[in-house]
DNA sequence: GACGATGTAAAACGCTCGTTTTACATCGGT
DNA sequence: ACCGATGTAAAACGAGCGTTTTACATCGTC
């Protein structure tokens, strides 16, 4: 066989959920977007949750693939790539905690570990760019716009990033776009 | 009667869609919330689509009534204020687009109600700080720190806010918490 | 004091969901 | 040639959903 079911059924029910919701989308629309019977998916993934879950974890390790950059500039470029091929509905993993982690504390569990490794990555940007470690109230500044274009995004499109990246230049002296007093 | 059943309704409703998800709350934990019975609920709201968009509706009106503030730094303070009342579970709006606005038009119409007001309403608050009518790019900026420290609020609590506020500063020349050059 | 409006309580309807089961096809390895 | 593993197709399940309906209580008003 070329790839594994398993996989194969992952990565096609990712857009599904992305583009539907999680509570929204039924078995049915799962098992026809991966063009397999149902039998076949419970007995490789266990059931819904366990896929919502495999769907985060495939996710997430894509998702820091793509933005493994040095620059905090070159970050939200990466962002905006991102939301370009893969389109922008808000933060899959905010939407996964909202719809699921609530009563699916295994959902809960994958969000977390998106968080904490998206923190650790800006973290790891922002060093890389300043030559030093950055202090915490910075990290947090970035963090912030991280989180507000990607939420803007799935309205306003890339004047989302474009107002995110150029307010982050700003923020580490940077000057572009804006004069500086 | 004191106030009309069907602001009682709403009201009762809201906190149990925040804290539920649209989707996942069924119609009897909101009749439960509300004290009513189903064919009451149903008399004066018709169904649970136009329930949700009245919620949305009050909602709107009650956040703008709370950020009804001078200036940027007020702004962010007062979000604060709500969400340390509130809670903080991300977006309300895009959390309703995210569950329902694909499938519910009238759902999407209010979240861009809100959308827009909310954009209209950072403009008038950032004119009134500056002085003059702000340009478009740092309307945006704030609008994506508005954005970044609701959404990271949900996760990370008032550290979302302290942020979003020293960067606002910093993006208005008002130089707080960090060193300007 | 009968009446209409307005409320509750609870059963029922039709639908969809996640999941399991039944019956059958395919195919590589010994 | 056959067997076990692995797949499909489709029916069936129990539960929960949004909604409607039936039956009954309450109460201000003419």
């Amino acid at each position: 066989m070329g790839v594994d079911i398993k996989t194969h059924i992952i990565s096609r029910a990712e857009p599904v959920f992305d583009e539907n919701g999680f509570a929204a989308t039924g078995m049915d629309r799962l098992t026809q977007a991966a063009q397999v019977s149902s039998r076949t998916l419970y007995k490789h993934l266990g059931g819904k949750t366990e896929l919502i879950c495999a769907v985060l974890d495939a996710r997430r390790q894509r998702f820091f693939d793509q933005l493994d950059v040095d620059s905090v500039d070159a970050l939200f470029a990466a962002l905006e790539t991102w939301a370009r091929t893969e389109g922008a509905r808000g933060c899959f993993f905010l939407r996964a905690q909202g719809e699921m982690g609530g009563r699916e504390p295994a959902v809960a569990a994958q969000v977390s570990n998106y968080r904490r490794e998206l923190h650790e990555r800006i973290a790891r940007v922002l060093a890389n760019d300043l030559g030093e470690a950055a202090d915490g109230d910075l990290l947090d500044q970035i963090l912030v716009l991280f989180e507000g274009a990607t939420s803007m995004a799935s309205y306003r499109g890339p004047a989302a990033f474009a107002a995110a990246r150029s307010a982050a230049a700003r923020l580490l002296n940077r000057t572009t776009g804006h004069a500086n007093q």
